[in-house]
DNA sequence: CTGAAAGCGCTAACAA
DNA sequence: TTGTTAGCGCTTTCAG
């Protein structure tokens, strides 16, 4: 292990005080030190190489320059670019993020974040959209100033960005109503996850708005974002003799599931019923039939999201009982080919 | 801000010298302390609520618990789950895990890495694949143990996990030939990322293995792996005048760009000409027409190369000199609908 | 403007 | 077995 430069040695190579040399190479500080001392100081620190300890100042200053994101599983598609845009925003300013995944699972949500809160973490991004989450006590205790993405919590005490789904749905629905539909069902969410719950009333919201009957009736929910249970409500839908025109799933891949199940049946999409999804994951404009949806911006979010807590950080302040109205980012529509017109009857 | 507790308050709390509780409050040391003494420390930390700081504990022992990872780019499906993979194996054991990427560029990579270095991460994993990388000197400066994986170094200084390309194609080829193809083509990756180049070298060896001629005017690359620039060497190969019946596509997006080529010219998947992807990403089962690939253990890998670093961090040893031979692990071929048997000419 | 000195919270010799 | 002491590398009063 060769010989690891630190401060005492820039200060030995200058000729200076070692405190002279730390207000030198501080950008804060640097104004009180002559002009040439400092310039001594800045070319022997680039000569011999040196690089700050970040735990000793950190240490000194209760700052690590490190945030944590807790997202919920790492596979899922929706978060990389959540992470790529929080990323790209803290890191300019010289933040590090850590991550960590709870695997959906609730309890290792507290788990998680202790352990970032044991690592001092500066601030938290925490992206995990169930709704019966409660914040660790030490957060609050620790007042770690934290956001929230894509999940608005049951209360207003953190700051949370999320998509605007009153919007998208509106814009779903909005959509199949120009093309003749007006029995329209919604395969939802888990009512327990944040956006299962808000897109299901955002569904109902936009066929009032349209003028159309509005009922619970008309919802079915699926266990789960996946494949087979949208799969699974959708045949409880098919079963239930209401009789639909079109579909508008809570996700992306419960309306795959959806096409699947109507497709089972020999029915056809769009012929027969309509279906739209959410999200816009990648591929779904190749699948068969290319899927109608909704576009997400993901990376702004966690870039909004980023941008948010750094005002909390660089304010040293965690907001304290402040109440946050949540920053919706706004949706946009992709039309493809798996909603047409209503088929004449 | 409450207070935070310190080893200090625990201490007090348990009538003994901070050393004591020092000594009690760790695994390693808690042997030479009474088990009295040591109980009641530990109670006392319990009921305080004492965290351990780890930015002191680290300026002291000079550990961080933090490994690096450098991806390429965290939008790529590919990289989520060897993050995932690597981020359990080592959450066990206590680290934690930093990710920083280089959006493909190289100059880029040196930073992150330098980056990482200057928070003192106890280890790198590096996913970036370009062969041109070299380490920063200071990585080697500081025996910072490294592990690399989805790349081989030109040399073999590091440790490397890898897929195993040769098995994957030849699992292709052989699957083509038992089709009856015997014309088979490969469009493949750019020549400067460490995939890229083996696989097109598989290709010819798979070749060769199965008796056929192997030639490099059967091999056209792709500016980088993405659809346009698989479909425009698809259209460069299809322009050739070489009279092939089957395309081994380098990745799954180069082989989708090669389906968008060839149906492009009216022709069809399987029935005029066959192609295969490999990585076999989400939703390649459900296009049409689903593809035949190579499924590609990369959650494993990221494990892999976690169990791998962990070896070298408990040995407090970079390694030295060792020359490291990658390890390989195997992919499965998967058969689907885009490969079909020769068509009688 | 610069130096001296204290101390962030912890661990690790060394003594007792 | 426990206490004393020094010090990891840095920032930040406080004097000069």
């Amino acid at each position: 292990m060769a010989k690891v430069i630190t401060l005492k040695d820039v200060a030995r190579e200058a000729g200076v005080h070692i405190s002279t040399a730390s207000r030198a190479l501080n950008d804060e500080t640097r104004s009180g030190v002559n002009v040439d001392t400092a310039d001594r100081v800045l070319v022997a620190a680039a000569r011999l190489g040196y690089q700050p300890h970040p735990l000793a100042r950190g240490l000194r200053t209760n700052r690590t320059w490190t945030v944590g994101m807790v997202v919920p599983d790492l596979m899922n598609p929706l978060f990389p670019p959540i992470f790529a845009g929080a990323q790209n925003a803290l890191d300019e300013i010289g933040y590090s993020l850590l991550i960590g995944a709870d695997d959906e699972a609730l309890e290792r949500t507290g788990t998680v974040m202790t352990t970032f809160l044991e690592r001092r973490v500066d601030g938290m991004l925490v992206a995990n959209a169930h709704l019966d989450f409660t914040a660790p006590e030490a957060l609050l205790r620790h007042e770690v100033p934290t956001v929230l993405i894509n999940r608005s919590a049951r209360d207003d005490s953190f700051p949370a960005i999320v998509g605007d789904d009153r919007t998208g749905l509106a814009l779903v629905v909005r959509h199949l109503v120009e093309l003749g539909h007006t029995r329209i069902a919604h395969v939802a969410g888990p009512h327990d996850i944040s956006t299962g719950l808000c897109r299901r009333q955002a569904f109902l919201n936009a066929l009032e708005d349209e003028g159309l009957a509005s009922s619970e009736r008309l919802v079915f929910e699926a266990g789960s974002f996946r494949i087979e249970n949208g799969r699974a409500a959708c045949d409880r839908l098919l079963d239930s003799g209401e009789e639909v025109t079109a579909i508008v799933a809570a996700n992306d891949l419960i309306a795959l599931g959806c096409i699947d199940a109507i497709q089972a049946r020999g029915l056809s999409v769009p012929s027969d019923l309509s279906v739209t999804g959410y999200n816009d994951m990648t591929f779904v404009d190749r699948l068969e039939p290319p899927l109608t949806t909704v576009s997400v911006p993901y990376e702004a979010m966690g870039a909004a999201a980023a941008e948010v807590l750094l005002r909390l950080l660089a304010a040293d302040d965690d907001g304290g009982d402040t109440a946050y109205e949540p920053v919706q980012l706004p949706p946009s529509l992709v039309v493809r080919a798996s909603t047409g017109p209503i088929r004449p009857s």
